[in-house]
DNA sequence: ATCAAATATTGAATCGTTTAAAAGGCAACA
DNA sequence: TGTTGCCTTTTAAACGATTCAATATTTGAT
């Protein structure tokens, strides 16, 4: 086989010196000449050394990789919040390894595992939350760890989310302010805390304006497409009948006016529609979908430049909520 | 400082054997007595034992890491791309460290240099294209390589992509039999490979139906929604006048639907639009678009399978073209 | 010129796993 | 009893970088 990366092995004996003397020359390390340090690096630089990464994480411990699980990469509202944590993952020289849990929860446990055996220095995660034991595991191995868009009430945990009560909270009101007196949710399956709050926001909504809560407008499914269009048929044929519609996501949400318009029911003036999230293409449909923007990006962003502060040494957790807005467009 | 995890070491003490014993029980290798297996197996386990790849990797020169550097995580049609790998690497027993170029060379060249430095097994690449000698000196250096969505016709490289000359070609006949006759043609830089190939499908089609080509309906830039924007305003107040629109991609596509639409020009009456890569979205405007499918989940793991072959001594060089598809919507 | 102090360099061990080679144990057979 | 061969287990080295302790070299003060 050929050999195929340069070790400070052959820097070393190269210049005559030890390999570790390579080794301190190429970390700027104290305690070295000048000279020896310059002849030392001319070599490395006409060798091509590339340090091994994969050794130096053994003798350090530290493999300056963060783990990401996240349920599906190609979703927008994720990719968005991915991004956000590749460019920080940039700033601070670390790399991610990217694992989808598809939304289930085997696949998040065995991703844990998976990036556990990697000896990565910390976690990102955006857990299914249909069970929370492999989070509680998580911390009870004291590995750095933070959860983004999820919130657990009862564990200390680390985390960034969005405002999701005041998501709901504005979303709803509006809808109402717009004239909206019933109000379909769609929305996500309740073991996620996200559809939990906003469900809590839409009522606290209701509540203001003295409006009845009634379980009979409360669509709960997957996040889809699909699922706004499937959760609209549903509603009609049911004989449900409403004025607004507030989804869980824009997904469903642009799913949910697509459905609508097939029947030829006109949005906004029979129903009005608000998404959440404000993904790209929610300016851009016809009708302009009116929504509440989540700050993905910074999410991201956030959530790794807190795992920093962890992997430095913060000890006291950290709950950080993002602010949320309502985007009005021609839905409403 | 807390021991964190367990060692092959503490199981073999436990256990009475020796550290080798202990590694080929849970290696399945050979030669050993079904008793003494059975027993590491349970310790290794009351333990919770997670093998460190890191060391691992490091002896074994083999770090079942894969490295993918792509333009932007976030874009829709990228998004899809890695899925297809991340499912592949999962299913082969595989990790991903994934890079953002954010199209820039510099940033793709340091992304090559860190992933080398991670002793990464193999690379899949979606180059800038800017230049190309980061990709002759992965050749060079003889690592296992495929290159996605790009096509480097003089290199002796591994590539998976789409038909993009097919592309351009049924894309622009189908607005010629759709009655246009000057199509204005919203490419990407013509550095890359695509935008090259989709330009000579969109001149063998005029040419085919007899019609001249013309650098005036040419435009290049950027492949964002606002640049779709910016060469549609631009083309009109410019006074270039057409009847047609093939966008280099979806982004540019819907980009410049919006832009006609705000000056009052009806798609597809007066002018008709194709995009390309079908894209989630496409399906979903008013009018939803008509576009060239590509097989983008496919591409991703298509492209893994490939550089999986070539992990496993694959020698000779594969360039495949994935097949490309018409839908036809609203928008022609 | 001499000794102490500061600076530069080296040797050896280590991280945790894997591999090659050596050795131990046991049964069968002459 | 001794030899052969098979199966199981151990010993030792290796992967490449880093760290600690020890040694070598230079500098400075007297």
């Amino acid at each position: 086989m050929v050999k195929k990366y340069v070790t400070l092995k052959d820097i070393a004996k190269i210049a005559g010196v030890s390999v570790n003397t390579v080794s301190r020359a190429l970390n700027n390390k104290p305690d070295i000449s000048k000279k020896t340090k310059k002849k030392i690096l001319k070599i490395a630089k006409e060798l091509n050394y590339r340090k091994d990464f994969t050794a130096s994480s053994l003798r350090r411990k530290e493999s300056k990789i963060v783990g990401v699980i996240l349920a599906d990469s190609a979703n927008p509202f994720y990719s968005e919040v991915l991004k956000g944590i590749e460019a920080a993952s940039k700033e601070f020289g670390y790399n991610i390894i990217l694992i989808n849990s598809e939304r289930d929860y085997e696949q998040e446990v065995e991703a844990v595992n998976i990036l556990l055996s990697r000896r990565i220095d910390g976690l990102l995660l955006s857990p299914v939350q249909e069970r929370q034991d492999d989070v509680e595991e998580l911390i009870r191995l004291r590995i750095p760890l933070v959860i983004f868009a999820r919130h657990f009430e009862d564990l200390p945990v680390n985390e960034v989310r969005s405002d999701d009560i005041k998501a709901g909270y504005i979303a709803t009101s509006h809808l109402i302010e717009r004239g909206a007196k019933k109000i379909l949710m769609v929305n996500g399956y309740l073991h996620k805390s996200p559809a939990r709050l906003r469900l809590t926001g839409y009522k606290q909504a209701l509540a203001k304006y003295g409006i009845n809560y009634s379980d009979k407008l409360l669509i709960v499914g997957d996040i889809g497409m699909e699922d706004g269009k499937k959760a609209i048929d549903e509603a009609l044929s049911r004989g449900i009948s409403f004025d607004g519609v507030f989804a869980y996501n824009d997904m469903l949400a642009l799913g949910a006016m697509k459905a609508l318009k097939e029947k030829g029911i006109r949005i906004p003036e029979e129903v009005k529609v608000v998404g959440c999230d404000d993904i790209l293409f929610s300016a851009i449909t016809t009708p302009s979908l009116t929504t509440v923007k989540m700050k993905k990006y910074e999410m991201g962003y956030e959530a790794f430049k807190l795992l920093i502060k962890v992997l430095r040494g913060k000890k006291r957790i950290e709950k950080k909520v993002l602010d949320v807005e309502l985007i009005i467009r021609e839905s409403t």
